[in-house]
DNA sequence: AACTGACTCAACCGCTCTGCG
DNA sequence: GCGCAGAGCGGTTGAGTCAGT
């Protein structure tokens, strides 16, 4: 027999989340920031356990998320990032700052699965290079992947370590991010956010979310109905800007969630004070040149340079 | 309309990693 | 160096949904 679960208490709640056992923790978070997940439930009174919310705010709560309907180009990035990285979701979902590792594991193992497994098959009948590809990238060895992984990811603790007070006109705040660099920082360093537009893209998820959940169970109309109205009324600033915003938003949700991770359990006030402070200068000159050898250096890793580099090789036929 | 099998995806489980004393 | 606790990650599960019969 292995360990207990962790979940195995005694009063602990499992199975999905309810939309107040959503607002209660993304209320929580928007005060207290991401992270201490061991506090979360004493603290709030959830009866799940730290595992769970913050499984639940990374993968469902958290701003920023896109959800459903994968795009040619995300699909094409998940083929070629498996085929370099292996199932190393986290990883890959790096890459793809808007889709959770959940996401792209359950994409991966639903559709692109079956759908490369299909490709193969009849790559095998008409000399369908995909294979060859395939084959090749393996050629690297599994040490050359893991390498090329963890020069990223150290790559992307050092931007993380030296950027704290990145400031924002790096990456202008309506631009999309096109390297992994840059979905980094436009993950963790976007423009000054405001805490309204914050919850309110957070409770736009929650919006969603209900949407959902009231057409999936009608039964409990009354509490429903007035959360429901309690987060579109917390969304309503965003309201019919929100295609306009979206991109904004997520940077500045990305920032938020970056900041309080940071900052721990500071004070929402604080924590304004924190996303509104300057840019410290005195740290920021001395590492300029290391932060530029980091940005140019991550860039031809970008997304688009990535699919060029060799997407062509290892995918070829498949489109 | 009822049944059934396939499919989807949110959530859970358990292992590994990391930081700390 | 060791042990512990918390966080993170990848694999798996199962309830809900959909499509076909």
């Amino acid at each position: 027999m292995g360990r207990p679960p962790c979940c195995d208490k005694i009063g602990i709640k499992k199975g999905p989340w309810t939309p107040e056992e959503d607002i209660i923790l993304v209320s929580y978070i928007q005060e207290h920031g991401p992270g201490n997940w061991r506090l979360v439930p004493s603290n709030t009174g959830l009866m799940r356990c730290s595992k769970s919310c913050r499984l639940r705010w990374t993968n469902y709560l958290r701003p920023g998320i896109k959800r459903g309907n994968f795009t040619d180009h995300e699909e094409k990035m998940i083929i070629h990032l498996q085929a370099l990285l292996g199932n190393r979701w986290a990883a890959i979902a790096s890459y793809l700052p808007q889709r959770t590792d959940n996401d792209i594991k359950n994409y991966w193992n639903t559709h692109l699965k079956k759908k490369l497994k299909k490709m193969q098959s009849e790559g095998d009948d008409e000399g369908n290079n995909y294979d060859k590809g395939n084959s090749c990238s393996q050629l690297k060895g599994q040490w050359e992947r893991r390498l090329q992984t963890d020069i990223h990811t150290a790559k992307q603790a050092l931007c993380e370590a030296l950027s704290l007070d990145k400031p924002t006109q790096i990456f202008p705040e309506t631009k999309l991010p096109s390297t992994p660099s840059q979905c980094f920082h436009d993950h963790h360093h976007p423009t000054s956010p405001n805490q309204t537009s914050l919850y309110a893209s957070s409770t736009e998820n929650i919006a969603r979310l209900l949407d959902n959940w009231m057409k999936k169970s009608p039964k409990k109309t009354e509490t429903n109905y007035s959360i429901s109205n309690m987060v579109t009324t917390g969304s309503s600033s965003s309201e019919g800007t929100q295609s306009t915003v979206t991109c904004t938003q997520d940077h500045l949700d990305s920032l938020w969630s970056f900041k309080s991770e940071r900052s721990g359990s500071v004070s929402a006030e604080e924590n304004t004070n924190l996303v509104e402070s300057k840019p410290n200068l005195d740290t920021q000159v001395p590492l300029m040149l290391l932060e530029n050898w980091l940005f140019d250096d991550a860039a031809p890793q970008c997304n688009e340079d990535l699919m060029n580099m060799s997407l062509g090789e290892s995918t070829d036929g498949l489109f």
